[in-house]
DNA sequence: GTCTATACATCGATAGAC
DNA sequence: GTCTATCGATGTATAGAC
């Protein structure tokens, strides 16, 4: 099914780009065929085999673009946190300080509760063998760095320990929602009450910088 | 549930105690195995005849024993459940308002993090097809209820919201201490501020009641 | 180069001998 | 009650067809 193109009417190497092309569009078409077998059956439940009979092969011929099964959730573990990534940054979409937190976490977690599978394999750690590649997990790291950058701005006087919090609380409130109601939208105002506490903290004077900000 | 076992030396039944009791004491037994080899190997590392050969059988004859591997965790759940309610009971001691509850999850926290692998099993939902039976939850239930019933001792006025958010704020707690530095302390500073910044909430006009309590 | 057939080790689980 | 033998399924390695 998946034959190669042996028509290269140009250069040396116009086929091997062609080549490279063809074999990143299959990756994907492999990728998309994996999350949707994941959503269906299970993260843990996705099989080499079903998932080479999703895209029209047999099970070693996955082998041919993923070294392992673990490689393909690497990979997408990857897109998910390019995804995630996005995400937020689309939450903060020009707005500063205070806001520009709140809305990035209300987005994220819209995000991860809007997909249980996805946030299992980006938040949760439950696939056995599975450890992000440094690569793929370089958009986790920015995404970190951009929420810590965001808290660095507020001016507390403890950042560490007041992304420490954040962190926890925003991890906290997709916990919750996705263990009770998994699609429900109850947490929304559940979020908006736990920012506030949060903000509330951060301006009792245990944190607050010695001179305002 | 287990067999149950009183002393009578004579009858035509004695035969069937002595029996019971034997199986019970087998069933701890590989039990304590489990926990054992889970905590070296990672708890869906867990295989049937690594744990028959840790308490000297083969895999088939665990089945003498429980029904299926799922049962086995459903067993540790169970124990681990109760473990966690005493817990959280010694943690209030006597213990009454917002003093009970701080400590209680402290030492809740505490327990979780003490052992990944029994967290794990207790409070993320990492192994593919395992889902508590009604037995094994009922302390979870339990557990739940004494938490609320301490949320509700404070006087809030929305003790349904007051009880999701603490759940959340503790359970963000425990996730992000097992995934930064198992074993750590860090968190205690974190846990104390957390808490803080938990009742503060509670006093802030938005959710106070209407006259002082 | 791409894909398949085949094989292997290991898994949970079952059947039946002793 | 425990064993051996075995089943079906898994992830994966390899040899070879086209």
């Amino acid at each position: 099914m998946l034959g190669d193109q042996a028509g290269k009417p140009a250069g040396p190497d116009a086929g091997k780009d062609r080549r490279a092309v063809r074999r990143a569009a299959t990756r994907d078409e492999i990728l998309r065929a994996a999350w949707s077998l994941a959503r269906a059956e299970g993260l843990a439940a996705l099989s080499m085999r079903d998932l080479a009979a999703a895209v029209g092969m047999r099970a070693p011929s996955l082998y041919q673009y993923f070294d392992s099964k673990l490689e393909i959730y690497d990979a997408m573990f990857g897109q998910g946190m390019v995804e995630a990534l996005a995400v937020v940054e689309g939450g903060i979409d020009g707005r500063h300080g205070r806001e520009a937190l709140r809305e990035s976490a209300r987005a994220l977690l819209l995000f991860t509760t809007n997909d249980p599978v996805r946030n299992q394999l980006l938040f949760q750690r439950t696939i056995p063998g599975f450890e992000p590649s440094p690569d793929s997990y370089a958009p986790a790291v920015a995404l970190s760095a951009r929420v810590a950058s965001l808290i660095a701005e507020l001016g507390t006087s403890d950042a560490a320990q007041a992304m420490d919090l954040w962190t926890a609380v925003i991890s906290g409130l997709s916990n919750q929602q996705l263990a009770n109601e998994p699609g429900g939208d109850r947490w929304i105002r559940l979020f908006d009450r736990a920012v506030d506490m949060y903000f509330a903290a951060l301006d009792s004077p245990m944190s607050k910088k010695k001179k305002g900000s």
